[in-house]
DNA sequence: TCATAAATAGCACGGTCGTTCTAGTTGTCA
DNA sequence: TGACAACTAGAACGACCGTGCTATTTATGA
């Protein structure tokens, strides 16, 4: 994997990353692990704005000026996970996708893998879809720090549509914002129908439609 | 207009329904409807469950108890809100839409109608699209009401795609459901980017990926 | 116009929220 | 092991929430 591939996020997680792969954590940094894990399961299921501080820490056992004392803020705990799903997203959607060969192989595995997490989470939940409508209208720090990871993502599948055009498999006369915004159409769709509706075979309609909408925007290849 | 097409909805929507065509509204009557425009407009903004009683005691200048009065409980109160909504949206997109013939020009109509009125609603919202986000977890009358209510919905969409096939436009082999599930998309879409996001020419993409929707199921003609 | 019902305000309740401050416990490192 | 820092619990705060109760005002209809 060379570097121009290596992230999708070009500012730094700051305060959680060296938590990653950070050798022997404290006690703290522990717990703070387990709490951000159990808060992203809370958020996901009932999202950023619906979840409190104190059912977090009932939880997890703690008091809540226990949980607070980590983040010091609500916001800074909602920011928190908002770079920790960021970063999950980028370890089980974009490096697995980018092991495929550039072009409309790795498009596919892109999409795939985002719906996986989709239907993965049918019965826990996007945050960056409860998010976009958490945070359509509420300015702030989480609302910004939302919007540039879902930005920072749609752009990484823009760029592997614009090298599907590059190795001539999709037409050179393919809008590639055209088809990013179809994509999403199909992931939100399924979230909507499976999640909210609870209808079956969501996943299998996203899937046709992302055939229907390759073989439009392929390349005639004769 | 006959009969079969005349509603959406089968199940009568019940307390706030005299009070549409009824005549002369009692003094009670006549606030209770300004609270649940204020309320839809609060509500379409920031979501049935982010509103609170007291703020909209607070624009409606009256006292909490007064506004709490007149339904009871909130959970009533969001009840009507989504029945309204819902009678609106049959008023504003379903009823104009069905004056177009049947076929491919009512899908059309409907679409249209339907963009235009997530594209209205980009500095406000459309309840289903929030409460779908915020209910999806959430057992209770509210969600069962909302649920229905986008089922009636796209139930109607479905049945314009069929009379489509029914007039030949569209070819007989094609999925009504899969044409429903990928205009949701579509629209989902347009609600997400340009309402989060921000981003300009949602709607032209919508239009966009309708034409192609469009072309793909046409039934040949030669 | 007057009796009666309807509509509204005011107040208080128990509950939850995020947050602060203060002790006390626990982990860390020389 | 001991000194210090890091961590956590507990109680309390002001604010807001939905809801119930009681007056008081306002509209309605004989």
């Amino acid at each position: 994997m060379n570097t121009e591939e290596n992230s999708v996020q070009k500012t730094p997680s700051a305060s959680l990353e060296s938590l990653h792969q950070g050798r022997s954590l404290s006690k703290g940094q522990q717990t703070k692990l387990a709490i951000v894990d159990a808060a992203l399961g809370l958020a996901s299921q009932i999202g950023l704005e619906g979840m409190s501080i104190g059912v977090l820490a009932e939880v997890m056992h703690m008091s809540k000026s226990g949980v607070f004392a980590h983040f010091g803020s609500r916001e800074e705990l909602q920011l928190t996970l908002v770079r920790e799903y960021f970063h999950r997203f980028e370890q089980e959607i974009f490096y697995p996708a980018m092991l495929a060969p550039r072009g409309l192989e790795r498009v596919r595995a892109l999409f795939t893998h985002w719906m996986k997490r989709v239907a993965v989470e049918l019965q826990s939940g996007c945050i960056f879809i409860s998010g976009s409508v958490e945070f359509d209208d509420r300015p702030g720090a989480v609302r910004d720090a939302l919007v540039s990871a879902v930005q920072t993502w749609l752009t990484a599948v823009r760029r592997a549509v614009m090298q599907a055009k590059e190795t001539g498999e999709l037409s050179a006369d393919a809008d590639e914002n055209q088809i990013v915004f179809e994509l999403h159409g199909l992931i939100l769709a399924i979230h909507f129908e499976a999640r909210f509706l609870k209808t079956p075979g969501a996943i299998e309609r996203a899937k046709l439609g992302f055939e229907n909408l390759l073989s439009r925007y392929q390349a005639a290849h004769f």
